[in-house]
DNA sequence: TTGAAAGCGGTACCAG
DNA sequence: CTGGTACCGCTTTCAA
């Protein structure tokens, strides 16, 4: 690495001191004019920066924050990475991203190894074995630590921080009414993961739905995959079609949806005449399905970009320590041609 | 922030010099077993960590890497992220990801934010602004100021650094060969963006292809979707089709794969029987279609890999600067349901 | 208006 | 074996 140019080498060759040099940078009114001008001319045309880690020292401040997320591979937190980027590129933060991989262990080993000065702050997704054990400590030790964390999707209750979260339960809830004002009767639910509290609340949010619109309640229709590869959805799903008059299917992921739908399509059905599907998806699968399929959005840009604000309000907030705030993204129903459409006339 | 230990602290409770507990510390032999074993298990029961910007100061080396890719939402660039983390983590690297959103003015922004010390070297694939001009003075600079660059996917051969790519002409070439061998006689090419060197690449090894099999050369079957949003990519490749007793086609990328293929579908061809798709892809788009499709994989994981072992390598080589590298990353045609499949034994 | 010096948190050389 | 000190690059207080 070539040695680059420290104020001490523009002091040197200006003949004047280290401090004026520091000053006249930073534009101080201590400085004279003229002098200013020389050496901000200097700088300017040596292409003077202040090296970032003296900097940083100094401060104590990196203007760096850690995202840390299960999987870049799963689109909703590409989605998240974008919208936390966007808003800390505006304000001058860079991003350090690390994945957890589902394992706590990964987790500890990233808390670890960033809190020791190399950033202000965090943004997490905890793991799935962490949010499914329930296992926070190394959280709250950062959290004592004094490093600000904003959690968000899968957001523990238990923890005393800033968090992001969708309204699980009220968007199945919607879903369910959706399906019901198109004429759904019979209506199944396809979860991936039964321990996760997301999926709790979501199925929690079906089933209110049944209930508060009087459509059939079936333990058998209420299906989750957890323990099974996608290759091998379509298989476990078709018996359950085949034997419960299903007439449409709410399903906690993208993939789950597109093997429900084929499996629909294959037992002869047509979607959306006599067979709807709505997944929660905020991806491109969705989008490019045969038929397209209507989704419900998480808006992962919103969520990434609200979390980014919280924290970097939180960071430079310093010692006021404002009142930890829990914000809602609200969840969208994204009509496409899975479902039937439902004109409110209709029922004028 | 809470206070956070430091060397001074730990020395003045214990007693001893500042040198005395850094020594201990890094375990060196100058201090004696006892006092060792008292400052490092200090230490440890206070979680002390050495202070990264202090480090980083001394040192001049972070263990920080840049990655700056055109967009995290593309999955190609998702999965090279994840084969970057990957072995950046094992090395104990740390990795500053920044998105250029495809604008040259942003990727410029982000070199100058980056070269300050923050980091040691940089992982880039140009963006198309950058790629379509051949705009590469900033990176020059980059260079010359001495900070390593590892270039992937869209390389400028302009540029003296090291570089990881795939065969874009090899790979369209073999799946002509594949196409061909299964029985296509009339294979169309559909890209979307005819500027960039790699379209232009696959392209000629579509038309080497072609000559070398000695199959139909037209260019009327050569579609470039570069102006079109992809909703409306069904609508220009349906009259083509239907004008052009097409059996097949290859495309640069998913989206345009699953419009071919759904027009192909409407125009009553039946995949693989009678149409054939190659698609370049990495996605889940591929995996999901209807006939799953048969791509060309570009294993974003390993060009990551390949290139952060490649980065580090240089960065720890310090002076002895070995000569630039160049790794091709093999394409591989994944088999599956979008293409008839071929057998050799058939041929015997 | 300018400069000397301390300090941010470490490392490493050299003296004792 | 232990400690003093200079230094990494910058800011800031205080003295001149």
């Amino acid at each position: 690495m070539k040695k680059k140019l420290t104020i001490k080498d523009i002091a040197k060759e200006l003949n004047v001191s280290i401090s004026t040099v520091s000053k006249a940078l930073n534009d101080s009114h201590e400085i004279a004019e003229v002098t200013k001008k020389r050496i901000q001319a200097y700088a300017k045309e040596f292409r003077y920066k202040p090296n970032f880690n003296a900097l940083s020292l100094k401060n104590k401040k990196t203007k760096t924050i850690a995202v840390i997320i299960p999987n870049m591979l799963k689109y909703i937190y590409a989605q998240v990475f974008n919208g936390i980027e966007q808003v800390a590129n505006e304000q001058g933060y860079k991003i350090i991203t690390c994945v957890s991989n589902e394992k706590t262990s990964k987790e500890k080993e990233i808390l670890d190894m960033l809190t020791n000065g190399s950033i202000d702050g965090f943004i997490i997704s905890p793991c799935l074995e962490t949010s499914i054990n329930k296992d926070y400590m190394h959280f709250q030790n950062v959290i004592e630590e004094g490093y600000p964390i904003v959690m968000f999707d899968r957001v523990p209750k238990e923890l005393d921080c800033d968090k992001v979260m969708i309204k699980d339960h009220k968007a199945t809830y919607n879903a369910v009414e959706h399906l019901k004002n198109t004429g759904c009767k019979n209506i199944g639910f396809i979860s991936t993961n039964k321990k996760l509290g997301s999926t709790k609340k979501r199925k929690k949010g079906y089933i209110k739905g049944l209930e508060e619109f009087q459509l059939n309640i079936n333990e058998n229709i209420m299906i989750d995959l957890t323990e099974y590869h996608y290759k091998e959805y379509e298989k476990i799903i078709t018996p359950i079609f085949e034997n419960n008059h299903i007439d449409s299917v709410i399903t906690t992921n993208e993939a789950t949806a597109i093997a429900a739908q084929k499996v629909a399509q294959k037992l002869g059905y047509s979607i959306p005449n006599n067979f709807s599907v709505i997944a929660f998806s905020n991806g491109i699968l969705a989008r490019h399905a045969s038929p397209q399929m209507t989704t419900i959005s998480q808006h992962g840009e919103k969520m990434g970009a609200k979390a980014a604000k919280l924290l970097i309000y939180r960071i430079e907030c310093e010692e006021q320590t404002p009142e930890y705030e829990t914000k809602i993204i609200k969840t969208d129903l994204v009509m496409r041609n899975s479902t039937k459409s439902f004109l409110k006339l209709n029922y004028k």
